[in-house]
DNA sequence: TTGTAAGCGTTATCAG
DNA sequence: CTGATAACGCTTACAA
């Protein structure tokens, strides 16, 4: 089999009648170094003409520089972190950086530490709303050298991140359902265990119930998929002799499979059975009634992961970078009597 | 600064007192090489102590191979995408390759092919959905060495792909809603033009329409937003004379912004106007009245794919592998009077 | 069973 | 402005 090799940077430079050092000041345009316009054309026209293309993987040994960042994200799929992936990528496009995405869950749950998998070549983390992240990460990079940003609903103290506050914004949704006269208000959501620890939704949820002098009450979701949620959501309207006047969702998702359930058992979104999601992906405000969620300010939260991100790879000595965003009540015919 | 630097391979060895050809033959286990025992502990406690990781950077500058495969798709958001991509990294957990993600588009109007970024460091290419992609491949590899497959509704007969039926399905589709009685029946589609050529979807309408006799009318998005969509379809049923019966969409997500378009001028979905999607995402079937529409084979298009890369990856002269997959049509309450 | 040494394709540092 | 030459951290013949 005749494999042709890749030409080389030196292939270039001996096409081109000139030294391997020119070549690569001429790629690489740092401009800085000047060179004669006439070598400049004669280097370019030869690396036309033999089809070379750069070594990323040599450039990167000898520079330590990776040119690309892993998106840890927890592969619990869900509408609003395709979007938040999504968006990341736009945010990103034209740095110049690749994005590796990465399973966090399967990132703690495999191999041991001496695994090849835990080396990711890559200059900085990004990671959405897990908070098994911080955890991982120390434990994944005992030195802690490399540039680590979270964003969305779990952060810790001593990292740089961009938080949005979903306690401000559960405590903003229950409100709103307790002054729009709701009574019996249930929090639907995955049913805590060691890999889903409950999180500030559900402490939001407790305290303003509590606040409020109202009963707590829960459908415990044995995963996220839409056909678990239908099911349990319809079994338990069909089945309590205490129905419910709203539904609060752990996330938008859930919330399409809420509207189902309230279909499936005869009542009317808004009017019987109130109803509230979390995220804010635009699918909600399209259905026959749009539902009302906390929206989460996704083009900020990006632009301010990456820019936190560059900076500290940039200047990894900077200070601790951390902001906290507060998510937005947006208010639809799901919770209008 | 005291930036301590990652430890490397010969740190380890001098830690346990061995050299740097032990390491790497305890640390790859490749188990061929016998190593004693007692050694294998001794490195491995080293290792661990130090918090060694080894370097992919220079294990692929070595053997040319990156461990790392990249997903091209185009940057319009979709859900089916969305799907597809996360469907794509759960079949290639446990693969050992990370997934780079990388957009065509971006990828098309960008820098000239001297340019850095051209050269991914992968070991194979998946596309998604995107007729641009077997030129742009070609022309980023001219040499056309890296593996490739494309999947999803394009694909080019001399390379590897796992195809969706894109044609069949539209048929399966129209001739359904004709069956049903359906005689004014609508296309919303993007406006073709050079980034958006007209696909399979619509030369299969044209046909099956003009087969049964019947006027081919469209309803063209300027984009897929669902605001959009939205916006397009409710003037559209506003304005015209000529009522449709029926709504044939793109894709499921433009099939949820035509569903509320026809709330929006008070007709009811199914009843007065019919509405087929393609791709059949989970939440069209949790609409009050489910959508019917076109489904693809997700899992076994992600599943082929990955199958035929990492043959073609081991093997790069193995034979041409192809497979067309046909779509479901999947009838429901949106096709139904 | 273990060590030595020659690359892999760059960038970076110095001399010319 | 140009050209040797030394890293970068690893794999892999080939020796010992």
């Amino acid at each position: 089999m005749l494999l042709k090799k890749r030409p080389t940077r030196d292939d270039v430079a001996r096409a081109a009648g000139v030294s391997g050092w020119t070549v690569s000041n001429v790629l690489n345009g740092s401009s800085l170094a000047s060179i004669r316009e006439e070598t400049r054309v004669r280097v370019l026209a030869a690396a036309e003409e033999i089809g070379y293309r750069p070594n990323n993987t040599a450039r990167a040994l000898v520079t330590g520089r990776f040119s690309s960042i892993a998106f840890w994200m927890c592969f619990d799929y869900s509408q609003h972190r395709a979007h938040v992936l999504h968006r990341m990528k736009q945010q990103m496009a034209g740095s110049g950086f690749e994005i590796i995405i990465r399973d966090i869950e399967q990132e703690l749950n495999t191999a041991p530490n001496t695994s090849r998998s835990f080396h990711l070549p890559v200059d900085g983390i990004i990671v959405l709303d897990t908070d098994t992240a911080g955890p991982a990460f120390s434990r994944l990079n005992p030195s802690a050298s490399i540039p680590f940003v979270s964003m969305g609903g779990y952060w810790t103290e001593e990292r740089d991140c961009v938080g949005v506050d979903l306690y401000a914004g559960t405590v903003d949704a229950i409100t709103h359902l307790i002054e729009s006269g709701r009574r019996n208000i249930v929090y639907i959501t995955p049913q805590p265990n060691k890999h889903w620890p409950a999180d500030t939704r559900m402490a939001a949820y407790e305290k303003t119930m509590r606040e409020a002098g109202l009963e707590t009450r829960f459908i415990w979701l044995p995963d996220l998929s839409l056909a678990s949620v239908r099911k349990a959501s319809s079994e338990y309207l069909r089945d309590t002799a205490n129905k419910p006047d709203a539904l609060f969702c752990h996330n938008d998702d859930v919330a399409l499979g809420a509207y189902r359930a309230i279909c499936d058992v005869g009542a009317t979104v808004g009017h019987d059975i109130a109803l509230v999601g979390c995220d804010g992906i635009e699918e909600c405000d399209y259905l026959a009634c749009p539902i009302t969620t906390i929206s989460q300010p996704i083009d900020e939260m990006c632009a301010l992961a990456w820019e936190f991100l560059a900076r500290r790879i940039e200047e990894p000595d900077c200070p601790l970078q951390q902001r906290i965003l507060k998510p937005k009540l947006v208010v639809r015919a799901s919770t209008q009597p």
